[in-house]
DNA sequence: GATTATCTGTGAGCTGGTTCACAAAGATGA
DNA sequence: TCATCTTTGTGAACCAGCTCACAGATAATC
């Protein structure tokens, strides 16, 4: 879903859409957008948070990077979604860095012009409360699959999850994800080595489970890969 | 820190120490207290979640169990601290559970009663806001550590944090964590195994940078261990 | 004081996943 | 259309950290 009003994002957000009209057009007028290219830097590690940002264009991918050069996905972010709220909110740091996976065009919410908005309503009070409630049940099953589960089953879950968020149903049959996601991309979502996510895919792929091309995945058998994560969660 | 009066724990809270006096004391009456033995259970995965508590005495531990048993500790609540607010707030279910590590004493508030008192302060909001950036930073920090560090960085920075938050300085020298945290325990909060968990403290027992004892570590040279975490994390 | 339960210490062997090193097959763009 | 860059596919060697299997030490309990 694509954005081309600033205000049908907004009031299409589980954020923000509870506003009057009244209250939406003043944030309005505070909002600024700003497109990015491809692999342009939205922000890095360390840059003070000062605003935050919903995606009405492209997709926004957040990243921590190790100095050696290893790197993390932890999120990717969609149209119609918020980010960067964290730093925005406690007025802190930035911990991870934001780069465009495509290009973007974003609305940029200031600190400054948020808080007092804050302050002022309760109700997006709750709102904001829920998506910080969400991110951290998020992060928190993060550290607990890669506690627990292998790499087969978190991977499983991974394509499962994606299919759900971006899968779009094949004529063929099969659910392919929408994105243009690079194995490597994978491998980096799961903190874990390219090789090894393509080697997972080539057995599934060998089953008929899957198929792939080149920065896509169609699951064509999600029971059985529902199966293989089942079987991961219980042992 | 001891909290013997219920209104001293709140007061002296980041979260609810900003609220005044009035505000308090209403508070105040819908607060029960709640004691629990030593390993007995608050609260586990799945159930509702409608409330939250602060730590007056003793001590709580957020655990993830796998179906076969095996245990990833989230977090360790002092005295003073409060728990348990996500599923308060959002209302959905637990998604960790609950033990008590010690003798303790709660202070249980109730979602049906705190929400209400969010909607009338947008202050105390901010306040619930910052502590819930706090948890993601915290959690989001877990993952990255888990990707990048090594066991025995992971471990040096375990150690450090525990002695910055616990620790006591020691007449012959040397900072002692003041928890009683077996070794098993220490591993279920890295998400290891005991046995890795002792062999490098054996090698840093030999070292003469940590001293052992039955459910105890003595820090006896800080930078050292620092150095450890540094190079793990330059690489 | 004796018994039981909980922790610590340690070695041997295994293995899931990593790194390295290529080859081949799309994309991209000049 | 040719050259370049990115992504995929795969095999070999290696290794950090795990599991298993004990032995000894320290607390707790009766």
């Amino acid at each position: 879903m694509v954005f081309h009003d600033k205000k049908a994002l907004l009031t299409n957000s589980d954020l923000l859409g509870s506003l009057d009209d009244d209250m939406l057009d003043k944030l309005l007028s505070m909002i600024v957008t700003r497109k990015l290219d491809k692999n342009e830097t939205l922000f890095v590690k360390g840059d003070p948070g000062d605003s935050f940002f919903g995606v009405q264009q492209g997709n926004i991918k957040i990243v921590t990077t190790s100095p050696n050069g290893k790197e993390v996905t932890l999120n990717i972010i969609e149209e119609g979604q918020f980010f960067g709220e964290i730093a925005m909110l406690d007025g802190l740091d930035r911990t991870a860095d934001a780069i465009a996976m495509s290009k973007t065009e974003l609305l940029v919410i200031q600190r400054r012009d948020f808080i007092p908005f804050l302050e002022k309503h309760p109700k997006l009070c709750i709102q904001v409360m829920q998506l910080l409630c969400h991110r951290v049940r998020l992060t928190s099953e993060m550290v607990e699959d890669a506690a627990f589960l292998p790499l087969d089953g978190r991977l499983a879950k991974r394509l499962l999850n994606l299919a759900d968020l971006y899968g779009e149903d094949q004529p063929g049959g099969g659910v392919l994800i929408g994105l243009n996601l690079p194995q490597q991309e994978l491998a980096r979502m799961m903190g874990t080595s390219r090789e090894s996510v393509n080697k997972q895919l080539q057995v599934w792929r060998n089953n008929g489970w899957i198929e792939l091309a080149r920065g896509k995945v169609t699951i064509k058998d999600h029971d059985a890969l529902q199966g293989v994560l089942d079987d991961a969660e219980l042992e």
